[in-house]
DNA sequence: GGGAGATGATTAACATGTTAAGTGAATTCC
DNA sequence: GGAATTCACTTAACATGTTAATCATCTCCC
């Protein structure tokens, strides 16, 4: 049922005899996304690379400046990453001594991280490079422009939180 | 002498004690750009995933309907991947059958690939849900702004192809 | 024409993404 | 107040990202 509705929209496809001829793939936006920020990262990465951090354990240190404690599944949040991800990471980090992990105290499920002043350090160590980093990127293609981006950004993640994702009526049509 | 420098622009840290304030952590351009591509990726994720593809298998497939053949150096600049993961993941969809792949006629190291009558069978069952998808996320976000986006994108792209990253000046301070 | 270097592809090793399952602790609800 | 459920986190298993190393070919140049 899903199936015949869907095929609908599919355009014609004897035009090249083998193709479904869909977007020009190279301009899809998941890859116009994934371009953007990959350039984005390659700038980051060797300083970070210096300094022994991958761009996540970098999210992870960052977050972590920006209050005294945190429960880690609000950690996950703000630093964007899964679960899984995370527990690997602040294990990591706790083995380097660069974070220190209690557990809640209301409730012994819960976890509270904090970074440590050797992580502190590194941070401080870091920061600046990626600050001049960002400025250069922030002047080259302009401050305004850069806001603009991030606001179209933004507009781009509120208008997807309302849509439940459309593959899954075709799971029912499966069962 | 970098650290100097550096520390220049390092707004001034004592305000709140302990915390190198940088931009708030989560308006950051890589996490905007992070965010914006999982919220867009999250609505295809599950049609793929009923069709036992991974987001990297559908890039490769669909790359692959774009021309009969394609050497793997060129079809790892088009869907984007490094060539390690373009390696496993191209034998793994061998072993599916849902490619093929031969030597270069003039060059032996150059493999050429191209994607079986199996493989197409399987895109044209997943992009008609795909085109839906990509649809409903026109419509909402509106295709002019959604074309703006993709145009913004594309030139932080460029701009950023031109710019040596600045990690690297560091790394000979340090040597 | 043969050896040094360049090139295309793969393999290795480690870190993360992703989904599912597991574990222990809190909540609910009867 | 205890069984069932939910919740926070972790583990497990597999796929990919990332860098370095390897391997086979190819090119160039003497």
């Amino acid at each position: 049922m899903a199936r015949k509705k869907l095929d609908e929209i599919r355009p014609e496809d004897d035009a090249s005899a083998r193709r479904t001829p869909m977007r020009e793939f190279s301009r899809s936006l998941p890859m116009s996304l994934l371009r953007a920020r990959e350039a984005v990262m390659r700038q980051f990465r060797p300083s970070l690379r210096n300094h022994g951090l991958t761009e996540q354990q970098w999210r992870i240190l960052r977050a972590l400046t920006a209050g005294d404690e945190i429960e880690v599944t609000e950690l996950a949040r703000v630093a964007f990453l899964l679960g899984p991800s995370l527990s690997r990471i602040l294990r990591d980090l706790e083995a380097r001594a660069l974070i220190e992990r209690r557990a809640a105290e209301n409730d012994a499920r819960r976890a509270v991280v904090s970074i440590s002043a050797k992580g502190l350090k590194l941070i401080e160590a870091v920061a600046p490079t990626s600050e001049v980093i960002y400025a250069a990127i922030t002047k080259r293609y302009g401050a305004r422009k850069l806001a603009e981006l991030q606001e179209m950004l933004g507009a781009l993640e509120a208008t997807l939180a309302g849509m439940g994702s459309a593959g899954e009526a075709e799971v029912e049509a499966e069962d």
